[in-house]
DNA sequence: AGACAATAGTTGTTTACACAACTATACTTA
DNA sequence: TAAGTATAGTTGTGTAAACAACTATTGTCT
């Protein structure tokens, strides 16, 4: 594990730990820039859009704050603000029940859904020219991969394997 | 490519170009936190460490500003702020030569150099963290998707391919 | 019932990122 | 050699993340 000259192994990475890390930031960094070219123009990230979508998949029922919180990659303490502009935005609705006043309800509205109606279209094609060019049995391959890649880093929250 | 409903071909996703690129995201997300803990208490951010690698591996040879910039991920504009910290922590050093005063030469300073050496081993160890659980196979595999996966996004400039 | 702990969100502050506009230096060419 | 252009970095500004500390409400236990 600690010969004295095994990093020609892997040209200039010291590992092929470290190789796999890097072209993980690499390629995730331009695949997300491909995807902003369709978010930024509709007023809208990329985080925002998937808590929008969480929203309508539970449609009509609303969600609690924390609960979105667990399902984002997004920490905690940053999705109040975030919901604070998605609430200005008129794409989300809080309703804090009197049953019980700590938690805050969050349901998708009328304008959230339509939204997320006008954006399908583009984002498919985004996706398309992110990854079209793979076959699909590299890209099931990649997603196997990248979920056994993070699997002993998953703590208990997130229930997307 | 717009069948009806081909939506069940990967259940909760849209499409599975869509579910690579959030299992990229996520994964991605996990491994960074990972390095995170490392780099934190040692006063350098991930990005800087990548700096002082580059600088490490041209030594004594110094380079360019703009050169650094352009083999980060991290955008051209920022890299001066960030050059800045790394000189305020005795890093590095600058220099502008009088044959072409436009260019800052950046090199990697004795103290930098043993920042690095510092590193090393946990930085291995925590690689191993990161995803030691995969078989070397496994991690050529990825290595080898996650290029293809960004290939036809490179923009001239990068060289790491 | 009152004290203590647990739950659910929020706010404050610091640091990083992104995009655009700007400065300084060198090259080119009429 | 002056004017225009290209190159190399820098600064300004607004937006987003990260981490910690805080408030409000409810549940529990004696």
């Amino acid at each position: 594990m600690s010969s004295p000259s095994n990093k020609s192994q892997t040209g200039r990475f010291d590992s092929l730990e470290q190789e796999v890390y890097l072209n993980l930031w690499r390629t995730y960094d331009r695949l997300r820039s491909i995807e902003e070219e369709v978010f930024g123009p509709m007023g809208i990230t990329s985080q925002q859009y998937n808590v929008l979508r969480l929203l309508a998949a539970h449609h009509p029922e609303p969600v609690p704050t924390l609960i979105i919180a667990k399902r984002m990659i997004t920490k905690a303490p940053d999705i109040t603000r975030m919901l604070d502009k998605l609430e200005a935005s008129l794409w989300i609705q809080r309703n804090r029940p009197s049953e019980n006043r700590r938690v805050v309800l969050i349901s998708i509205t009328n304008g959230g859904l339509s939204l997320l109606g006008k954006i399908a279209e583009p984002l498919r094609q985004c996706h398309s020219k992110q990854l079209g060019h793979l076959s699909k049995k590299d890209l099931a391959q990649l997603v196997g991969l990248l979920r056994s890649a993070r699997k002993p880093h998953e703590q208990e929250k997130n229930p997307l394997s």
